[in-house]
DNA sequence: CGTGCGATGTATCGGTCCGATACATCGCGG
DNA sequence: CCGCGATGTATCGGACCGATACATCGCACG
C-alpha cells in the first residue's frame, strides 16, 4: 500500500521524506491518520533497493540563490525511475483482494486520477461487492443474533450498517457517473479544453472545486 | 486491542480458539474485517504466558456421552483467571491515544456493557475530539489547498467530511443519552422492567446468549 | 544578544497484526 | 468409499505503527 501511494505521488514531483509524509497526510487525510517514518523511510530504502527510485540532487534553483557556502543540509530528494513508472502501472491493473479493503480501496482511489476508466470500474464495483457482503453481514448479525448481544454492540452493529448503506450508495453513484464518462460528482462543466488521449497525468485543468 | 478483546469475550464464558474468532468477527463485524488466527493465536499464548488466562479441561457435559475410548480432539479451552479479569478492568480505566482510533474506540464501545458510566463518557467524548480534529482538517484541505488536488482525491475527501461529520452527530446523542442515564439509542419501550441504576458487571440476565 | 522552542528533517527498534500456508479431524451427501 | 466443506490448531515472513533519538533552522521574547 505505502509502495503504491509513494510511486503515485513521486509521480507528481520528486520529493524527500518529509515532504511526502505531509502530501501523503493531505491526500489520504480522509481514509488514514497519518503514515508513520517508521514504515516510511524502509520502504524508501526498499524501493530504491529495487530501483524504482532514486536519490535526486538537491536542486535549490528558486531564486539566484547563496547556497555556495552554507552547508548542505540532509535532505534527501527521492525522485521515481522509469521502472517505477512501470511498477506501479502493474500495481494499477492487478487488483487483489486487499485492493476492496479500506485503505486499500482508498489509496487506490485517491490515484484514480492516474488510471484509465476501465480499471476504476472494476474497483469501483469490487469495493461495492465487498461492502454489500459487509452488510449483510451485520444485517444478519442484527437478525438473527441480536437477542446475543447488548445493547451497545447492538448500536455499534447499527451504525456500522448505517455506514455500509451510505457507501454503497455513494459507490452507486460514483459507478453512474464513470459509465456516462463524466468526473467525479462535481458536473465540472468547462473541462472541454484539450484532447489528450491519455489520462496518466491528468488535465491539470480538471481539479475545479467548488465548495470553500 | 486484542488483548482486551480477548479478555472481554472470555469474561462471558470458555473459548477456544476458533470459536472466539467468530464471536470476535459477530462483535467487531461493523469495525473490522476478522481477526487473523496469525495474530489471535500468539496472543492467546502471550496471554496464557501472562497468566491472564489458562487452559480448561474440555467438558463436553451435554449429555451422558462416549468420551472415554474415542481420540480426544485437540481443542483448547480457555477460561480467563482472576488475574484477567483485573487486567481488564485496569485496560478498561486506563485510556491511552489509542483508545480513540478506529479501531481502539471500536473495540472499546463493544464492551460498554462492561465499563462504568465515567469512562463511558470520556471514552465518547475523547473519540468526539478526535473526529472532530480529523474533520477539521479535511474541511482545511477541502478550502485551502483544493486547487491542488484532482476531482477524485476532492471527492475522497468530501466523502470522508460527511463520515466525520455524521459520527460526531453519532457520538452527541450517544453523549446526550449517557448523561441522562438511558441505555444506548434506542427508545427501548419494552425493557421498562426492572430498573438497575448500575451497569458495571452488566445485570447477567442483560446479554442473553449461548448456544454450545 | 542569546536562548529556547517549534518546525523541519532523517533514522532505528520492538511490537502488533495480517495473509498465506500447512495439516488433521469430523460429518455428510453422492 | 470418497471427497469436500466446516471445524480446529499452528507458524512464518512481512507490513506498518509508536516511541525514541538526534541534528538543524528561523524567529520570537526577554
Amino acid at each position: 500500500m505505502l509502495e503504491f501511494a509513494i510511486l503515485g505521488l513521486l509521480q507528481e514531483s520528486p520529493m524527500h521524506g518529509y515532504e511526502l509524509r505531509k502530501e501523503l497526510t493531505a491526500k489520504l487525510g480522509a481514509i488514514r491518520a497519518a503514515i508513520s517514518y517508521g514504515s516510511l523511510y524502509p520502504t524508501l530504502r526498499r524501493l530504491q533497493a529495487a530501483g524504482w527510485i532514486t536519490e535526486a540532487a538537491e536542486t535549490p534553483a528558486t531564486a539566484e540563490e547563496v547556497p555556495a557556502l552554507t552547508s548542505r543540509r540532509g535532505r534527501v530528494v527521492y525522485k521515481i525511475t522509469a521502472e517505477g513508472k512501470e511498477r506501479f502501472a502493474q500495481l494499477i491493473a492487478q487488483a487483489g483482494p486487499e485492493t476492496y479493503d479500506d485503505t486499500g480501496f482508498g489509496v487506490h482511489f485517491a490515484f484514480f486520477a492516474r488510471t484509465d476508466q476501465a480499471t476504476r470500474l472494476r474497483i469501483l464495483e469490487g469495493r461495492r461487492r465487498k461492502i454489500e457482503e459487509r452488510r449483510e453481514g451485520l444485517r444478519d448479525v442484527l437478525g438473527r443474533a441480536a437477542e446475543r448481544l447488548d445493547a451497545y454492540t447492538l448500536e455499534l452493529q447499527r451504525h456500522g450498517l448505517d455506514a455500509c448503506e451510505r457507501e454503497v450508495r455513494w459507490l452507486e453513484e460514483l459507478i453512474a457517473n464513470e459509465r456516462s464518462g463524466r468526473a467525479p460528482t462535481v458536473p465540472n462543466t468547462g473541462t472541454a479544453g484539450g484532447r489528450r488521449e491519455d489520462n496518466s497525468p491528468p488535465p491539470p485543468g480538471e481539479t475545479r472545486k467548488e465548495r470553500p
